[in-house]
DNA sequence: CTGTTAGCGCTTTCAT
DNA sequence: ATGAAAGCGCTAACAG
């Protein structure tokens, strides 16, 4: 299909009796031309019903589009489930929007990014996609790349410090030598199923903000004397409702019980508090649970949660921004130890 | 930026010392070269680091992106914030992404469709867009159009029956010609502000799903009896929860105090029922209060929310099903009574 | 300040 | 089954 008056730049110049690359510079670059030449033009198209150059063209010459893709770590139902993700999306827009750019939206389980590539500026990433092949690719697409949550060597990024904030939180989580301590944690192993960790391989642990994370416990729990065994801290292969529900409860229905869960996020701990809760257990008496994210569900929980809060609306905003100002640098965001009556 | 390695069909085709042709037949038209040479291009391709013909200039050529629209009602904000559009965008993503599909999230309040019209391949548009000047341009686009919850004429739409479905409720939650009820509608007349709606003149009443519903109410109403005045309809210029819980305060506190309160949508219905509990009324034997959507909050609200439960991923699997198909023809879909108790 | 012209990289007839 | 060549609509370098 085409557009419904068949209008070309050169069709509208032979019309007006001026070359085509008058009729660009009226819309592209208004001071190759006198003001009024520039709005004489501009009028007849508009009355020709001209719209303007076609995008397509333009960009295959000038290689830019004014669309920004957004890879999203899962699937695109991923962005709309996961409130973290959601609020993340939000301070992207509205940047975005505010620099007339458009939102490519584009899932992290692609095959490759061929599909898109050539359409976008850039692509601004969040959280490294679940299709690795996909990092190479964008690596070497030439196109400007923020990511967030994780890095791509030479490519700005976001972060936060997972680790000092993991460490925090399970420091306020920890009270004795003799606590017993479980982790609920996200894609530490590559399996799709529920499971400890035990001695299995740790998945990319480099790039990982799980592995971050669990560094962070760990360090917690040392300084206590406290020693984590694999057998003590469990994968959840995707973060939601139904498989953190799933880990809670076979996490709180293992010998000896824990008295304190140090889960990656608040979904997973708000999903643990209410498998605790279920069973009897009094919370932060007989168990304390604490979580990772700070989102808004965490504030009205009972008990309110305890949690790390992050920034994630700031996080969606400084990416943008980032890709806006062509700026390469690595940005370290900060964050809140947030007190609640979980732990 | 141009991609790394400068790679173009025609140069491949010369190093392989094929035509560009085969090279172009061997990515888009298998049957137009024996599958041996296929292969031969395809993996020498990839040993050279070509993956593929560049989308853009494909565009330019043919004219097809693989990239859809999606039209939001208002800012792209309001997609993330709004629990309906929320899961109606569940739906558009996973047919899209099944199909190989690309989505572009374009804002409702933009100028005007130009600055992507060009890459995509036609728009879905969710809900009548805040800015109604889009509307003759995406008629005119010659673009794929389907709409959902308002129509274009001559497009394809998904709908449900706006009216009966608010008859139904307003029906279940009127009893006596005695009782006093409230609306609390959306965007009814053209306003930024919460206002009561009098007799301003009501905002493009044919399109709007907004004065179907009102129709439907009203039909409830004179059926039993009830003249509902100007002064009792309140408008709230947009679905958020702060400006919901403004209105319902404002319509509580008046006299005489409503014992009826027909909300537009589900948000607006559990921001009245906090209020009015704050206010120490009790539900329903107080007042009873109805809602539009069925969000999955209105389960768990106390009391259990009295509404009209719509299939939103359905809606959205249905647009984008409509939209592959290039199938023109009006969608109406089914609702649900959804019973509570608040009312 | 305006016009001419060479591509951007591809797809698709049409000829071979 | 393959190759040559036209052109999709535009921008920018260059010449006037």
């Amino acid at each position: 299909m085409k557009k419904s008056n068949g209008l070309t730049l050169k069709k509208v110049a032979d019309i007006l009796g001026v070359s085509n690359a008058t009729v660009s510079n009226a819309f592209n670059r208004p001071d190759q031309l006198s003001e009024k030449r520039r709005k004489e033009i501009l009028a007849a198209c508009h009355e020709l019903g001209y719209s303007g150059p076609n995008q397509a063209a333009r960009l295959l010459r000038k290689g830019s589009s004014n669309i920004v893709a957004l890879v999203l770590p899962d699937s695109l139902e991923y962005m709309v489930s996961d409130p973290v993700a959601n609020q993340f999306m939000r301070g992207v827009t509205s940047v975005l929007e505010k620099n007339n750019l458009n939102l490519l939206l584009y899932s992290g389980q692609s095959q490759s990014i061929q599909s898109v590539v050539d359409f976008v500026d850039g692509f601004i990433c969040y959280g490294a996609p679940r299709n690795p092949k996909l990092i190479p690719q964008l690596k070497t697409s030439g196109k400007k790349i923020v990511t967030v949550d994780f890095d791509i060597e030479g490519m700005a990024s976001v972060n936060i410090d997972n680790e000092q904030a993991a460490y925090q939180i399970a420091d306020q989580a920890i009270r004795l030598e003799q606590d017993n301590v479980a982790v609920l944690g996200l894609r530490l192993v590559d399996s799709e199923q529920i499971c400890r960790v035990y001695d299995k391989e740790l998945l990319d642990c480099n790039s990982s903000i799980s592995h971050r994370r669990l560094d962070g416990y760990s360090k917690a729990l040392s300084e206590k004397g406290i020693n984590l065994g694999g057998d003590r801290i469990w994968n959840i292969p995707e973060s939601n409702i139904k498989l953190a529900s799933l880990a809670a409860r076979e996490a709180l229905s293992c010998q000896p019980l824990p008295n304190v869960l140090l889960c990656m996020s608040d979904l997973i701990a708000l999903a643990a508090i209410r498998e605790a809760t279920a069973m009897g257990l009094k919370i932060p008496e007989d168990i304390r649970i604490v979580g990772f994210d700070g989102i808004e569900e965490s504030l009205r929980s009972t008990p309110k949660l305890t949690t790390i809060h992050q920034y994630s609306d700031l996080k969606g905003e400084t990416a943008a921004k980032l890709f806006i100002d062509n700026d390469n640098h690595n940005e370290v965001l900060g964050y809140e130890l947030q007190m609640g009556d979980s732990c």
